[in-house]
DNA sequence: CGAGAACGGAACAGTCGTGTTCCATAAATG
DNA sequence: CATTTATGGAACACGACTGTTCCGTTCTCG
C-alpha cells in the first residue's frame, strides 16, 4: 500500500486536493460532494479510503506533511527572528484552503493520532523564544501565544480573500504588517 | 408567541445556551445532544423550535442580540479611540462560546436574514475611522481588517483559555497587549 | 494489440438524525 | 386543591449518508 502507480497516486492526490476544498467550506459535507469535487465516483473514494474515517485520517497526515515541509522551506533558523517569522507566515498562507481546514481542526497540529507535538510546531516555538531571547520579540507575549496568533492571522487573512475577493496579496501584506506590529518589543 | 410565561422563558434560554455550547465545539452536533445538555427532552425542543433551521435561526438573533448590548454597554464614542476599543474587547470576550459560535458563522454578523451590517458592525467600522482620523490607529490597516483582527484575536484568547485551561484574565490580558500594539500607528 | 488495472454507476441494506403524534406525568397558577 | 400548562418518553415514518457488491466500460502499460 507505499507503492502506487502514477495513476493511483494522481487520483488519490485528487481526492486529497478535493476533500480539502469541500470540507474546508462544510465540515459536514457528504462523500458524495467530495467526489463530484473530484471529478470521481462515489465508489472510487471508498476505494482508496474504506471508511470517512480513513479519509479524515489520510487527510491530517496529508496536511501535516505540507506543513511540515513549509515550515522546512522557510529555514526558521536563517537570518534574523522576524525574518523568518515572515517567511514562514508567507509560506503557510499558500496552503490556501488547507489553511481553512486546519484551522478548524486544531486536534492535527497538536495530537494527529499521537498525544505528541509536531515538528513545525516545535520549531516555531523554538523560533519565538529565539526573538525572546535575542530581544527581537516582545518578551510579554509568550510562545505558544504567538504561534496561535500567527494561525489566527492566516485564517483571517485567507477567509478574506476567499469571501470578500480581495487579492492575495494585500491580504497577506496585511497579515503580515499586523504581526510584525504585534511581535515587536 | 411574544409573551412567554416565566417558565416558558426560562427552559427557552436554557435551549438556546445549550446549543451555544454544544454547537460551539461540534457544529454538527445532533438535536438529541442539545437537549442532553439544555437537561430537556428531545420533543421539548421541537416545541420551541420546529424545524432545526428554526433554532438555529433564533441562536443567531440571540446572539446578534448579545453582541448588540455588548457593543452598547462599550460606549465607543466615549473617550479615546483605543480606550474604547480596550472596553470593546473586554465586553466580547465576556460572550465566551458564544465568541466561537460567532467567529464560525460569519454570515451572522454580515446578513442574518438580511443582506444588510448589524449596528454593531457599523459602531465598530466607525470606532476605527475615529482612530485614523485622530491619528491614534495605524492608517495603513482599514477598517474592515482591524474589526476580522479583533473577532480573531477574541477567539484565539477564549480558545486559549477553553482549551489549554489558561485563567481568563491572562488571556484577555494578552488579546488586549496584542491588540493595542496592532492598531498602534 | 491484449491483459490487467482503474473506474463509474446502479442497486441494496444498514444506520442515524429528523420531525411528528400520542399519552402519561409533573409543575405552576389561581 | 383543581385546572391548565409544561414536560418526558415511546413509537413511528421519512430522508440522507454510508459502506458494500456487482458488472460493464475505459484506460494504461507491456
Amino acid at each position: 500500500m507505499d507503492v502506487l502507480t502514477g495513476t493511483r497516486a494522481r487520483t488519490r492526490r485528487a481526492i486529497l486536493d478535493a476533500a480539502v476544498a469541500v470540507l474546508s467550506k462544510n465540515s459536514g459535507a457528504s462523500l458524495a460532494d467530495v467526489a463530484t469535487e473530484a471529478g470521481v465516483g462515489r465508489t472510487t473514494i471508498h476505494r482508496y479510503f474504506r471508511e470517512r474515517s480513513d479519509l479524515l485520517a489520510a487527510l491530517s497526515v496529508y496536511l501535516l506533511e505540507r506543513i511540515e515541509t513549509a515550515t522546512e522551506r522557510a529555514r526558521l533558523d536563517e537570518g534574523t527572528a522576524l525574518e523568518a517569522l515572515e517567511r514562514v507566515c508567507q509560506e503557510y498562507f499558500e496552503l490556501g484552503d488547507g489553511l481553512l481546514f486546519a484551522f478548524d481542526n486544531p486536534q492535527l497540529t497538536t495530537w494527529e493520532g499521537w498525544d505528541e507535538e509536531t515538528d513545525a510546531d516545535r520549531a516555531l516555538t523554538r523560533l519565538v523564544q529565539r526573538g525572546h531571547a535575542d530581544g527581537s520579540f516582545d518578551p510579554g507575549q509568550p510562545a505558544e501565544w504567538v504561534t496561535q496568533m500567527l494561525w489566527a492571522m492566516l485564517y483571517t487573512a485567507w477567509q478574506h480573500t476567499r469571501d470578500q475577493g480581495a487579492p492575495k496579496h494585500s491580504s497577506l501584506e496585511l497579515c503580515l504588517r499586523s504581526l510584525r506590529k504585534c511581535v515587536a518589543p
